[in-house]
DNA sequence: GATGGATGTTCGATAATTTCGAATGAAAAT
DNA sequence: ATTTTCATTCGAAATTATCGAACATCCATC
């Protein structure tokens, strides 16, 4: 079996199962059966001759192989997309923001800092695509992208001349379906020892930070989900598996949309939120919008 | 037909046809019949929804689309490949010097630039990948190859903060079948007007000086192909098809190996090859050898 | 410990995709 | 005008993906 075999489905069931952690959840998200997903694995194993997976038991964890592997694979799929959305706007090319989301901004804080670009009195059109962030650097210096969405800023260490811009910060709230968030609010945060939990991945900051949250208060919560979709994470959430954080900006929306209650504000923590460009001085009118009026949009006390 | 069913397959075909200019000659080289590279080409457009060449007659040429989704098959495939390479070679991280080559340049010219690394005293392993300007150096900010070879430096404007090592340079030659050669040595390079021609396409740096150097003397010889890859040049050319340029530090491999004649020397064209890396200051002994050693071997004044 | 539910895998059969042979039309070459 | 070369269309054959059924494990619970 040779690399040309290599289809971008094999990609995006591997790119899935390492996001779900689990080929049963991973089929149900792909409508399909786990035992093609299962083969599907297995060939692009075989075509890589590598392990993606170790196989402990039933449980499924990346490999360092398989980790690497998922990069490019992140990256190869974001390309394909990228070609798709910008062969069939070559021409309306002006009138376009090419944003970039890391996929650690949860959705509705991406909707609320691209908002301002909506309501110029010219309103452009937004093509956004999600990606890691190496992914999305890659584009960004290809000039694919005008802007990316992170949750961090780009360091001077890093070998690409790139500007951040603070969009905006918020505390990070915790949050459960309404049985569970009774039972541990009466003694939040102490009694939170051995609580389930859902939770971003470490390589996160979000992820990060929240674990040094819970370690330096001597907090061992038991972690049940680990993703880096915090999309699924509220819908796990909204499900009543565990306890999961939030940004604090989106507490009246997270418990109208999902039914899930506050439990309490994990004080001291504050997620930022930034735009990377290539120029400092930005002349993108979108990029600009977007740039300039975030700071309003979340507002800083909350 | 969703975008989940491209396959890297019609990448393929569709970088080769596109190099090759023609499906006859793709359907050669990768040993297929016309009509399925013909068919899979028709499966990419539909599932692209887009048209990738014009069909002219029978001519195929390079829409603007085309030409876009071109540079993003060529950055997919290398990114596959790299995947690939650094999946086995993992443990053996400190070892290797992954080197990508743009493919312009010469491959002879790109063992000579890259020999020295197989001589030190602990050799190493060469990783090499070839593939467009803009894919490689999305692999190099990235980590994934160590260096660059190239036909141009970086220049300042970009927004990689890369640094340019002159590896030497080296004059350029004109060659050709026996039979051609003599006919055109004769009054060299005023009797060139309508002699056939065989060129690196105009976007190499390569390419735009021999057409320049054309242009200065008023002499308009008849391009019969146009490509970027230099090997597939002196392979039309050995089959007699028309005169071709090649450095001259490789006069005598050209004239060896293919069976061609030297015609004469383009004066005043200086064609200079780069190594491009991150760091200014050069840690990886591979690298430091093939930037340290390389001005000895392309001697200056060949 | 045994049991039941959930999960990952194997094995054929079926559906979908890719490839090629034969044939067609149309553009260059002679 | 004739031949050669080229791209495409239309089926059949080979290859690949998907699913249903059956099986092997692991884990929680009784």
């Amino acid at each position: 079996m040779k690399i040309h075999n290599l289809n971008f489905r094999h990609l995006r069931y591997f790119m899935v199962v390492a996001q779900e952690g689990s080929i049963a959840r991973a089929s149900d998200r792909l409508n399909l059966t786990p035992q093609t997903i299962s083969g599907q694995l297995k060939t692009l194993e075989d075509m890589l001759d590598i392990e993606l997976f170790e196989r402990s038991g039933r449980r499924l964890e990346l490999t360092d192989a398989g980790r690497q592997a998922l990069e490019y694979a992140e990256e190869i799929f974001s390309l394909g997309e990228a070609m798709q959305l910008q062969l069939h706007h070559a021409d309306t090319v002006q009138r376009t923001c090419a944003v970039g989301i890391a996929d650690v901004v949860p959705k509705s804080i991406a909707y609320r800092l691209l908002a301002p670009a909506l309501e110029l009195d010219e309103p452009l059109r937004l093509e956004c695509r999600e990606g890691s962030m190496e992914a999305l650097l890659g584009e960004l210096i290809a000039n694919r992208v005008d802007l990316i969405l992170a949750d961090r800023p780009i360091d001077a260490g890093t070998h690409v001349r790139a500007y951040n811009h603070l969009l905006g910060e918020t505390g990070i709230s915790m949050f459960a379906s309404p049985s569970l968030a009774s039972r541990y609010r009466k003694d939040f945060p102490g009694g939170l020892d051995g609580a389930p939990l859902l939770l971003p991945t470490d390589d996160t900051v979000a992820g990060a930070n929240i674990m040094k949250w819970f370690r330096a208060r001597q907090i061992t919560p038991l972690v049940q989900v680990e993703c880096v979709d915090s999309a699924l994470i509220d819908t796990f959430g909204q499900a009543g598996i565990g306890l999961f954080c939030g940004p604090s900006v989106l507490e009246a929306e997270l418990q109208r949309q999902h039914g899930v209650e506050l439990i309490g504000r994990l004080e001291g923590i504050r997620e930022r939120y930034y735009a990377i460009s290539l120029e400092r001085q930005i002349r993108h009118p979108g990029v600009q919008a977007i740039t300039h009026r975030a700071r309003e949009l979340l507002s800083v006390d909350s």
